[in-house]
DNA sequence: CTGAAAGCGCTTACAG
DNA sequence: CTGAAAGCGCTTACAG
């Protein structure tokens, strides 16, 4: 078993066929160029070929600057962990079925280790060049990895808006400025007007997106800012049950969350109304910004948005096509969110 | 956009630091050879590749090795589409999770198509190659293709146990002679000893095992043949009501079944039952011997066996680069199958 | 301890 | 229409 033997080359290929190596070359990859070929040439190559049982060698046709129909996915999270695939694994799925729509294969760069923290120049190695181009996903990227990727012109899409300042950078994201104002259009329509708004004070864009949002909903639905509330959470500052109480005492009805990649902020405002002994939605309603993966506790219909993440993967392969075969320069698409009723909101009496 | 800026190559941080491009390959990854290299020429070196921002360019370096750290996953079937997802995805995770724990990216390869129909050498190449290996997977396979992947001597391991005449293969299967001989002992030890068998006419390889552990399970058990009923459907000769009847007068008490890749034995078994009005597990006993995806219908805790199926993606990994590194001959592996309790089946009072 | 050189398998002008 | 040649960025004997 198992002769080890390396595989014929193309050269070996043009030794059985009688022709020179870059004929070879011509036929096998040469698109336009492979026309030039006599049939007869052609014929043979193909057929000394398929009896070596050729195949070209990826590695090499990309040193050269070639294609192989291989896209890349990176990222920056591992995405088969349990506590991530239920998030991760739609964006997945929409890459993965574009690729194959497309005819390409697609590969997984899982060499990045399995640890938390990923690199795209892990001990000074660039893996992605081997992939004609790649999608990345992941909240936890590294700023000056896509620097230096864009640096080096390498064709890429993000999946989710992300900035870097003093590179123009191409990437699919979910329209939280829309989602978020429509979702205070939908609370000024049951009656709240007085609102509070729970964020993470993590500075990133989809915390600034959905930031933005509330207050674009809030000029449309003619709030007035004295009327709102906003608490930044992080690991110093919870939500306390008082805090709470004195939301409602100032006659706020309804609270807006952002969800991190998990529940937590959620389960935060729970734990506090449940001190309070105050009930969702008939004390107060609460909207969630996005569709974040819930654990049993919070596992309820929350009145909320769903983000289109298999259309943002399909979108994604299909603007770094677009990169990659139309020389165009970077591109940024936004992709409407689903808003859903849910239970946790209440019309308010007049 | 678009410095079109090539990024710094070995040559550039040579120049810059005054020493030959060798050198600079030497520290950058010289592994034991680079001890070799001066302290000061090292740092010298290492000051320049960091003030040009040089990364190594794994596809060069991989052109050299002659190895690409990819390996394929080949399915025979779309993985990824909504109905087989269930039953394919935990490979697919088995197989990741392993590939990245070995250092290894990897290559789906979906440009084969969408289409059911799935070859290996379309067009007369194969593409796998492209890969250092392959895990295969998938029901419906080409023998010849394999046949063929075999005679090129390419290293390829499939996920469950697969026999092409002529061609030792390797593969990591699920031992299903003695997950269902063990059934047959479970349904003894609750005083069963009239079965009836229902299987699926398709001749294929777990067809066969599992039919060779039941006849193994009854002479374990001491139950002659003349207790037994082999019924194998097929389109055209489905379970009637009738038969269970009869089944049931000649003393049958339980029923092992043979799932297929969906659960359209169990539902057949189930519309039977229903028509003949038999009660699961009250009036007989049913087994079922593997887990497939069950729809909504027949959602409900079948006595059964279940396959390490993650456990079987990253053996198989394992095994791939065994063969691809210490160039064994090809090898097999059987892994245990989990008894599931459920509550189809139940004590036979004496 | 360091450099010159060959070569991994390909693509692509450039001659003929 | 085809071939000789350069070069992609690296690694690794081989000299010195």
């Amino acid at each position: 078993m198992a002769g080890q033997r390396r595989s014929p080359t193309q050269v070996d290929v043009a030794r059985r066929a009688g022709v020179s190596q870059a004929t070879v070359s011509l036929v096998i990859s040469g698109g336009a160029l492979g026309n030039q070929v006599a049939e007869s040439t052609r014929q043979a190559v193909l057929q000394a070929a398929a009896e070596l049982g050729y195949t070209v060698n990826a590695v090499a046709r990309s040193l050269k600057g070639g294609r192989n129909r291989m896209l890349g996915l990176y990222t920056f999270e591992p995405v088969f962990p349990v506590d991530q695939r239920d998030f991760y694994f739609p964006f997945l799925l929409g890459v993965e079925e574009a690729t194959a729509a497309y005819g390409y294969d697609l590969l997984l760069f899982s060499s990045a280790g399995s640890g938390g923290d990923r690199r795209i120049y892990a001990g000074g190695v660039n893996r992605l060049k081997v992939a004609d181009g790649c999608v990345l996903l992941g909240r936890h990227l590294h700023r000056d990895d896509l620097a230096e990727l864009a640096k080096e012109d390498f064709p890429f899409v993000f999946v989710g808006r992300r900035e870097v300042p003093g590179v123009e950078l191409s990437y699919v994201a979910a329209d939280y400025v829309g989602a978020t104002s429509e979702m205070v259009a939908h609370l000024a329509r049951l009656g709240h007007r007085r609102l509070a708004y729970l964020k993470v004070t993590d500075d990133r864009e989809w915390t600034r997106d959905r930031e933005a949002g509330f207050r674009q909903g809030l000029v449309a639905a003619g709030i007035p800012d004295d009327q709102v509330r906003v608490f930044a959470m992080d690991e110093r500052a919870a939500l306390s049950a008082v805090r709470l109480q004195d939301w409602l005492a100032a006659g706020i009805t309804a609270v807006l969350v952002e969800p991190t990649d998990d529940d937590s902020a959620i389960v935060a405002l729970e734990n506090a109304a449940a001190e309070a002994g105050v009930r969702i939605p008939d004390d107060v309603s609460v909207a969630v910004l996005g569709d974040p993966p819930l654990s049993e506790a919070t596992a309820r219909d929350w009145t909320r948005f769903t983000l289109p993440r298999e259309q943002m993967g399909r979108e994604a392969v299909r603007i770094l096509l677009e990169l990659l075969n139309d020389n165009v320069s970077a591109r940024q698409l936004y992709l409407d969110c689903t808003q859903v009723a849910g239970d946790s909101v209440t019309e308010l009496p007049e």
